[in-house]
DNA sequence: CTTGCAATTTTTATCGTTCAAATGAACACT
DNA sequence: AGTGTTCATTTGAACGATAAAAATTGCAAG
């Protein structure tokens, strides 16, 4: 319990003005308006401000404003272990503190249920705007939040229609074909793909891509089947795909999780990565760089992501002078790391980025 | 910019004593001292709140009672990829919620030059006490925290003296232990070491522990060697142990990360491990229950550290009632995840926690 | 019926800031 | 000298809540 020995207050509007000799609002000009004050005056509170180390209090200054400056993202109860999501999370911590902002989080329940978690940030103006990732079709926070006038931004767009709020998304389509190119390069004919069930909008982007590309290529149709997001099931995928009649010679996954479960079926089965059956997975987890898996894959420029994203909301917010037009949907394309699971010979392990 | 249509303001104390015909400061009380309010008032301003769905604005609340009921916790700029950090986040999100706080993201360097980062987060009153994580010895944030009587606690503790704050660390040394036990118990009598170069409280413990618990088992001296925390780093490590005249059948590494590193090198010479050369890590990483991995290592209860942690601050925030007497430590004992790595045979796969 | 005390409720002051309006000073122009 | 105008600064009110003090009510005892 142990009541701090009764801290010394600290610095307030009042107490600096005083020490300057001036009156609360100057020096409340001084920080918020300096145009509006003489030169020879806000040196002098300048000085009582440094002087006494004055901070505005964030607290005063929001319930006046009536803008907390603080931005809510919602974590999974149970950290589900999205590690992609964590380095998201950093990175719009960053991009918020370089414009002024705070990231606060909470946690609540996927979908509706999780709905009135926002409604309480809100009600007891805690955040001013959100972030939200983890979106999925049909999600109804982006309809919940717009009809509200919520200012947020999603990473992940909301595939429903009509679409609502701004986001920013990494083109899926884009980077399979990437692979699929890369794979064309390397001599492959017969490109399976290993997906998600339809219905997911990002596992149907991505999908889509390797179909228009092995297309463009003049291949022909080619083999793919669905899978859960899980090592066991993209296992038994791959061994679906490897037991065709004709068995494609590499695999495009919808994911690293599921392309590291096809290649746990090719070492069961003594077959090499990259030379026997090539495997690119996609979201380039810490994993993929481990030795024993070195798997090659895309890779989503987060940082990007996130400062984008940030910016989405701070537009919303009114904050920002110098962009309030930005489009308010953006497509960003992931870069192909190629490592030795597509490649044929191991030595040549060289990371590009298209 | 699009200024909202001037929102109708959402309900306060004010609006809500009217409509109940009641003075402001009974609304409060109702919330806050019901004890104090007579049941039949209070039954008709429970009514109005309900009717207008009011919710106290936290702001004002804040900036009246000092509290802001935040936690700060801090990020590292870059995401420096510590997944296991970013569970411990989770953990403690949940439980900072549970007791009715949250937890505010900010990012400053380790070290020194990171303080300014805290000083701000005070100065402005935006949160109340900090959880640390990613302590490091002679981490200056401690002292400078307790100087200041700032309510803190630390997951890690603080490897220097005098010890300052509260802290919940893990037992590294009785997972080594347990580790060098487990082995034992498959037969090994030569049980090597990786671990971190001396200085690091951590690495020195978790060596501590391997070393008495070989000499426990009257093993006489036994190899070991330092490393970076890098794949690269512990091949290099694993290559000097098992080049050794008398090389060891089983290596126990300070991370799973040096751990992986090490069985890349046994892939490069053919060794099985488990059946050839023992391997067991710490920290239970995602990557270590991957197929071509499946690494045996030591789990860090993050949940319940992330608990402790935030229990540990509250009650320096005289806020929790039930118990001011908690030890200002705590200890928690990792659990030994047994997996294909350090067990003869591949099939016995079976997860295993003293 | 009054007094006394406790229980309940209201009033007043305050937290630290910003907004809006008011005041004061300096200056140019008729 | 009188009168706007502009610039710099101050004053008073408000944001929405809680703390502390004051006022009112209810009820039992004398």
């Amino acid at each position: 319990m142990s009541q701090p020995p009764e801290q010394p207050r600290a610095a307030t509007l009042e107490s600096v003005a005083e020490a300057a000799a001036v009156s609360r609002q100057t020096v409340s000009n001084v920080l918020n308006a300096p145009h509006r004050v003489r030169a020879a005056t806000r040196e002098k509170v300048e000085a009582a401000i440094r002087e006494l180390g004055y901070q505005p209090n964030r607290l005063a200054r929001s319930l006046r404003t009536r803008a907390s400056r603080m931005l809510g993202y919602c974590v999974q109860p149970h950290g589900d272990g999205n590690v992609l999501l964590d380095r998201f999370l950093h990175a719009i911590t960053e991009a918020a503190a370089e414009r002024g902002y705070h990231v606060l989080l909470f946690s609540a329940r996927p979908g509706a249920e999780g709905l009135p978690a926002y409604a309480d940030l809100l009600a007891q103006r805690t955040v001013d705007g959100f972030v939200l990732s983890d979106t999925f079709m049909d999600d109804p926070r982006q309809e919940w939040l717009a009809e509200r006038d919520v200012p947020f931004a999603a990473f992940g767009r909301s595939w429903s229609e009509p679409e609502h709020g701004s986001w920013i998304d990494v083109d899926g389509a884009a980077g399979t074909r990437d692979a699929v190119d890369h794979l064309y390069e390397q001599g492959h004919r017969r490109i399976g793909f290993v997906g998600w069930g339809p219905g997911s909008g990002v596992g149907d982007d991505r999908r889509a891509g390797w179909e228009r590309a092995c297309a463009a290529h003049g291949l022909g149709p080619q083999p793919s089947t669905a899978a859960d997001n899980d090592l066991r099931e993209g296992a038994a995928a791959a061994r679906r795909l490897l037991d065709l009649p004709d068995p494609p010679t590499a695999l495009v996954c919808v994911s690293d999780m599921i392309a590291i479960g096809c290649l746990g079926v090719l070492a069961e089965r003594g077959l090499r990565p990259g030379r026997d059956v090539a495997v690119v997975g996609f979201d380039d987890l810490p994993a993929a760089a481990l030795p024993g898996i070195d798997l090659t894959t895309l890779s989503q420029p987060l940082d990007e992501i996130g400062r984008g994203v940030v910016d989405l909301v701070l537009d919303q917010l009114g904050d920002s002078a110098p962009a309030p037009d930005r489009p308010r949907h953006r497509v960003l394309r992931p870069s192909l790391v190629v490592r030795s699971s597509s490649i044929p010979f191991p030595r040549a392990q060289e990371a590009r980025t298209p």
